[in-house]
DNA sequence: TGTAATTAGGAAAACGTTTTCATGTTCGGT
DNA sequence: ACCGAACATGAAAACGTTTTCCTAATTACA
């Protein structure tokens, strides 16, 4: 049989609410009681029943983590993970449980709608990409606490967490200069990827204010894998009068670049110097390392669980959004 | 004020039980019955209390999903998500949630027993790089219902699911040398590699029951890395008498091989054909695209879902393990 | 010293289900 | 027409906490 409330009560020769009290931490119990109990709970092996907890408390305990969870997510989005880490590491400390949800935008809906129905979420930590506007008013209009990791591609009074890859752009770029280089490149994603787009803007940004001017030809844009990150290196060398340097609107990009250069017999960053964003793993692993414009996402993880906790527990505090600052990580690729 | 289930009695004329009984499926209750409490329960839109309903059942309804979760699992393991994916897709329909742990294997024992202690997980999902000996025990002392992702490196009664890779070596082997191929390499991961390990003895078996013998200079075994499938591969390429085809134990290496072949003025499978394991993304956007061995995760997922889901259920159904089958897709680079 | 304020702790209700068991009703078979 | 079996339903207990009052005891203050 359990060990209850009752059978700990009863040893401490208490009531259950001195005992809840104790396992609460409510204040208004005396010191000598508050360790006997302890005493007791330990000697009793005893565990409260979460379920009755969580019932009695009218809390689920319970945060959903929304997210695609496809076959291709993992490389292209591989900070989810770490994220989650950061997150479950915050929620596992204060009692509460983090419920992975693989979504699309469609099925996003369909859940947090039945989870506020039934309560069984205390709050919703939604990936940009699975955010559309009906669950957008749904958060909202729940007044459910939630935050974004991301940003959504509209307008909305959501609150979310973002890296600033305005920023992040801007940095990368900036490095370069610094280091000495005038004619910089840059090889992004597509124009729908914002994450790309927000980089190329910093690009523009910090050449602007070093007065640097480039010819139209030195931003490519294309997929982002290594194939297109090559392709395009190959046609920036190909220029009468090529770039010095090249940021890569991320790794794929950039390993495909490196690979570009290195089969011309072009060093780096001897001919061209070469920054990228994002520390993966084969940042470190490729020759020459390279330099990256990382951001923090185990800790963006951490800020985004403790943001919804707080919320939790004070759902007047008003912060609509957190942004996390970027790093220079220097390596081989742009020391000159 | 919440709609309950007493509302949902009174306005359909029964009692609780009843409305529960309807709730949960149970055949006992006639038909008409049934019809007219569904009615009502859709027009109060009632919601079960999903932690009252916990509570009474003295179930948790959450299944814990133990896993490693640092920075570099995306890249190391993909399949992850994937797996995590599938297992989601059934608990869902069966109303279970999946909470997933982020642990060393110091952590996951201490989890896992503050979880048995507390009834908070109704079963384990344990990912292989998580299980040390003290963890085996627990879960099997505590008969929890629990399954391992991929095989524990020890013995033990441990439920598991793994993919064949002996078989995922053999069938790659063997596809080769059906396509006519004599002088088949293998590109490995170093010696502690438990998957490439298995990988290289469905090579070497599938080599003998063919007859072919090959040079032992013919197995590399190296980093899993893009760099270091290069180096291995431009060796194999500086043998006197070169091989016609190349099995590699992974993406990374074969992504390097790839280059390397290629490096060389070389092409596939003109020159030399190339077999990998795995079908990540970049398979199918490199150029040629890759023949490939892959083993279908998400049902993967679904698998390990069942399987636990029956045990809650059955807890006397005894089954030890399962095993997936290895798929060939056949691409460009392999293709004669 | 008397009174108000504070403190420590307990009794019992409440939380919203499920489940057990008893009961009345219907049915098939003789 | 009668009997036992099968069926459909309900009353009430149980699940293990938290929480809300309430009371008694102590302290602080004038």
């Amino acid at each position: 049989m359990r060990v209850t409330i009752k059978d700990v009560a009863k040893a401490a020769g208490t009531s259950t609410a001195t005992v809840s009290k104790v396992i609460n931490g409510s204040h208004t119990i005396s010191k000598a009681t508050t360790d006997r109990v302890n005493d007791i709970i330990h000697e009793l092996k005893y565990h409260p029943n979460s379920q009755a907890q969580n019932f009695a408390k009218r809390a689920s305990m319970n945060i959903y983590f929304l997210t695609r969870l496809d076959k291709n997510i993992a490389f292209e989005n591989p900070h989810m993970f770490e994220i989650m880490s950061g997150v479950q590491k915050i929620l596992d400390k204060r009692g509460y449980t983090l419920s992975v949800k693989g979504v699309n935008e469609k099925e996003a809906c369909a859940v947090v709608e039945q989870a506020v129905m039934q309560n069984s979420a205390d709050a919703f930590i939604v990936h940009a990409s699975v955010i559309s506007r009906p669950l957008s008013r749904l958060l909202i209009e729940s007044e459910s606490a939630h935050i974004v990791i991301g940003y959504p591609n509209f307008e909305s009074r959501l609150c979310w967490i973002d890296t600033n890859n305005h920023l992040s752009g801007e940095i990368a770029t900036k490095h370069l200069i610094d280091s000495g280089f005038k004619r910089t490149a840059f090889i992004g994603g597509r124009a729908g990827d914002m994450i790309s787009w927000h980089r190329i803007k910093g690009y523009e940004d910090a050449l602007k204010e070093a007065s640097i001017s480039v010819p139209k030809t030195f931003l490519k844009q294309g997929d982002s894998t290594f194939h297109d990150g090559r392709r395009m290196m190959l046609q920036l060398l190909k220029l009468k009068n090529r770039p010095d340097s090249v940021v890569c609107a991320n790794n794929y990009i950039a390993l495909g670049a490196v690979e570009a250069i290195q089969s011309q017999g072009l060093s780096i960053p001897e001919d061209i110097a070469l920054i990228t964003f994002d520390d993966y793993p084969f940042s470190k692993t490729v020759e020459p390392m390279l330099t990256v414009v990382n951001i923090d996402v185990f800790d963006m993880g951490i800020q985004a669980g403790n943001y919804v906790l707080n919320k939790i527990k004070k759902p007047n505090f008003q912060v609509q959004s957190y942004t996390t600052l970027p790093e220079l990580i220097v390596r081989e690729s742009t020391r000159k």
